[in-house]
DNA sequence: TAATCTTTGCAATCGAGTTGCACCATATGG
DNA sequence: CCATATGGTGCAACTCGATTGCAAAGATTA
């Protein structure tokens, strides 16, 4: 896989093993993955490898975490160019029946005018409902 | 306090010991509060009480949970006519520096566009920050 | 090569959330 | 007024995702 030395040169993270087998397989993956998903999809992968790798992932901005309140945290990887600042927001969706969470990056993201002196950083938007496989 | 009967009158959830100290603390907080929070606050009442209280309010919409990321899911209680719909959705914020969660009622709320197909059916907003008491 | 720093695997631990069960309080019906 | 049913409460145990200590393995540097 190409893509996968890219994203770690660009974001300057050095390439391992671990890091490579999690960022290739977060990239295969439509919905955006637990710790748990990981680790049942790389057996032979040791979970705190994959915890502090998917650590490091986020800190260097080349994952971003889904607070989608399903108990596990997901992770799904940045669009290139992504800083996760606040102008990189965007929706997410959390599907109540088959369990899926993914980044709605075609839902345009209205800003939000916040009260006087608060300032946002970052936010966790999460929408919940029927996804369009299980809305029928 | 009348106004812990009334709600829970118009709830139609029975008044008991534990509820109305539960509720009564909901009250007077302005921060939502997790579970831990209300169990210091209430050093007398068992965890586990207040933890059947809680799902008690939600379930019965006197309460919304909030996952705001901190670890501890999050309690407010539902302004007067809440049903809980996505009609009654509101951002919530998160201060990083103080660590206080709390509803942004009177920031309008815009409607999302979702995707073809996409139902939603719940939403959970959290804007992530400082506070106007941290900005400074 | 030797010293140093980083990554990895394993096992243990943490902590929020949840549950089983026995006991207790209240409500109802005779 | 007591007998019984229903639901709430307290305690202790447990679940499970997240996190950490530590030593071995690997990579980098002098
Ligand atoms: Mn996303
Ligand atoms: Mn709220
Ligand atoms: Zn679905
Ligand atoms: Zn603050």
């Amino acid at each position: 896989m190409q893509i996968v030395d890219e994203i770690l040169k660009i974001k300057k993270v050095k390439n391992t093993a671990v890091r490579t087998v999690v960022l290739r397989h977060l990239l295969s993956q439509e919905k955006a993955q637990s710790l748990k998903d990981i680790e049942n999809a790389l057996v032979y992968t040791d979970r705190s490898s994959i915890f502090r790798t998917l650590k490091t992932f986020e800190n260097n901005k080349i994952i971003h975490s889904i607070e989608d309140g399903s108990g596990m945290i997901k992770y799904a990887v940045c669009v290139k160019g992504c800083n996760c600042d606040p102008k990189d927001l965007h929706y997410h969706f959390y599907c109540n029946n088959c369990d899926k969470t993914f980044c709605l990056f075609d839902v345009p993201f209205q800003n939000i005018e916040l009260p006087e002196n608060f300032k946002i950083q970052q936010a966790n938007m999460v929408v919940k409902g029927l996804c369009n496989n299980c809305n029928k």
